[in-house]
DNA sequence: TGTAATTGCATAGCACGCTATATGAGTGCT
DNA sequence: AGCACTCATATAGCGTGCTATGCAATTACA
């Protein structure tokens, strides 16, 4: 028996795989959106704010499917840089409604142009349908893992 | 003109979707390998060592495909918790050989069950056939990624 | 109405990815 | 031999994800 007998093959294992893949989206994507001063875990949350202006942090951590925490320290750093501000909801005490600033609303459109860019070169050598076939699939997956065990 | 027809369709956007898949793969992956006392960064380079001991550094970077200091800061932990020595390389003064203590070895069969309990879960739904396909679709993607721009 | 449970958010602290930079060891060229 | 260059690794510092926890506001209900 050889030490590969035993081992894991990574070729056809499905979580090693995404992993390699979601990084190499996640280094373009920062290159891409690094001159524009937006970092990759703010994209995901300005794409709620250009579709919907004025949200509570609750609605976008669900929206998002990432923790509060998380969100909250993201949203912090986009204050920062004058993408967004919070300001309190007049009708619930704990809640902080985000808005988008001028500056974070301008830079909707060369944001996704950047993005979609990276989505059109990870997907080069794809036909229309075997891409349509291929996001379909990542959605089986998705909705697999987010039932319930 | 509403704001959702300027808007970046997040259902169709490979990007997108891959970061959530492959965030949903890591939480699960980490919860199963939480247990075992290994993190979810460490687990890629314990495939690499199990399946050949006494690798340097450099070997394990280029495998692996993450940078150099994010790899010696997760052999840092792992030398910490026990599951690799750094052990100075008789030939070159540079360079430090990574070798398994006996727990890391001990460890690989469970683990390895563990990471595979995730992919099924994942791939739950799929056929064979489309299992294999979506695994070789992934393959394109990150050929087409890693190819120069 | 008053107390307990829930909800919304912030903070602390860590893992793991990245870039930039330092250091010391090997290599090559004159 | 000496000097520059390259290579292997380490360290600093940061972004983005996570869990655990605390606090204040709201809700629910006895």
């Amino acid at each position: 028996m050889t030490a590969s007998d035993t081992s894991f093959d990574r070729d056809t294992s499905a979580g090693y795989l995404v992993n390699h893949m979601a990084r190499l989206f996640a280094r373009e994507l920062e290159a891409g959106l690094k001159p524009l001063g937006i970092g990759i875990g703010m994209f995901p949350a300005l794409l709620q704010l250009w579709e919907k202006d004025g949200r509570t942090q609750r609605e976008l951590v669900t929206a998002l499917d990432i923790e509060q925490p998380t969100l909250a320290n993201t949203l912090t750093r986009m204050e920062k840089k004058g993408l967004i501000t919070r300001k309190p909801d007049p009708e619930d005490g704990r809640a902080q409604r985000i808005h988008l600033t001028d500056r974070g609303r301008a830079l909707q459109a060369e944001a996704e142009a950047r993005a979609t860019a990276v989505n059109t070169r990870a997907l080069s050598g794809f036909s229309e349908s075997e891409k349509d076939r291929f996001l379909k699939d990542i959605g089986r997956v998705i909705d697999a893992m987010k039932a319930p065990t």
